[in-house]
DNA sequence: CGTAGACCCTGCGCGC
DNA sequence: TGCGCGCAGGGTCTAC
């Protein structure tokens, strides 16, 4: 399910229920997935742990907990985060379950296990090896601006290779994951296969403007089924979003009524319009 | 330093 | 109906 603005209505869904809610403590029930899950300090550490704040850097949700240490959950490819009635039936592939003061239960669950669960400390929580080497979140908050031309100028310097590769690269901008590229880039007008290296300043402007107008649209949209995410559905509300390329391969384009046409990069599918992205 | 490709894993939909 | 194939929203590692 997860790009950026997936986690981000996650985030929100799960911020009024958690902030002050305790975690009594952190069950098991596989360790295999893209790393292994540290089962003795999550039952070290999340014993009665009260949760000061949910957070968000790039796709990681960041469950912080007073004490010092801040639960760290990616979804991977498959993975939900849903809370659940404590007495709910486990479901298949729920590998670690957060039980809570309240009763209920937050359920991790993740059929491909590309996910992650991990117990960091807070404070250097950006030294870790996932966060360092992030790049810029596209998305301004508080005093932080979004994404523009000027940054993804900057973070160009040195990038030789096809647009659609450099947008999904986190070390440059993290968030940006296959569709929200595809479609960042047709509502940009950009050919992902344009080098990155020659695009104008003009229209690294109106690329950075799509990119933040594709996620926040995305969460607007995710945002209506909020209370769906805080009551554990969770899977609606991703493909509500309304799609201009991505999938569409021999559609016609909404825009100029080319034909939508599909190739590879580095193993994953680009859907683009021939005759309007350039 | 960069980029391209393979790979981790299970489930689903499609064509035969 | 059953089976094999291709494909899936993520990230990381290796080879060049």
């Amino acid at each position: 399910m997860p790009e950026l603005p997936e986690i981000e209505v996650l985030r929100r869904s799960l911020a009024p229920v958690l902030i002050g809610e305790t975690i009594e403590r952190a069950e098991v029930l596989f360790d295999h997935l893209r790393e292994p899950v540290p089962v003795r300090r999550l039952a070290r550490e999340l014993r009665s742990a009260r949760v000061s704040g949910v957070g968000r850097r790039a796709k990681y949700l960041l469950i912080e907990l007073e004490g010092g240490a801040t639960l760290v959950i990616h979804l991977g490819m498959s993975g939900r985060l849903t809370l659940v009635p404590g007495d709910a039936p486990p479901e298949p592939h729920e590998h670690v379950r957060f039980w809570l003061r309240s009763g209920k239960r937050l359920r991790f669950r993740d059929p491909r296990r590309f996910g992650l669960v991990l117990l960091l400390p807070t404070e250097r929580l950006y030294e870790d090896r996932h966060f360092r080497h992030l790049g810029m979140e596209p998305l301004g908050e508080g005093e932080r601006p979004d994404l523009n031309g000027r940054q993804l100028d900057l973070v160009r310097a040195g990038c030789r290779g096809p647009v659609k590769t450099f947008l999904m690269d986190a070390r440059r901008v993290v968030g940006v994951g296959n569709i929200y590229a595809c479609e960042a880039l047709h509502r940009a007008g950009i050919h992902p296969d344009r080098s990155i290296a020659r695009i104008s300043r003009a229209r690294l402007d109106r690329l950075a403007a799509a990119v933040v107008e594709v996620l926040g649209d995305a969460i607007a949209q995710g945002g209506t089924t909020l209370n769906d995410f805080a009551n554990g559905i969770g899977d609606e509300g991703y493909f509500q979003v309304s799609l201009s390329v991505y999938g569409k391969e021999g559609e016609s384009c909404q825009r100029c009524g080319g034909t939508i046409r599909r190739k590879v990069h580095a193993n994953r599918s680009t859907f683009y319009c021939p005759s309007c992205q350039r």
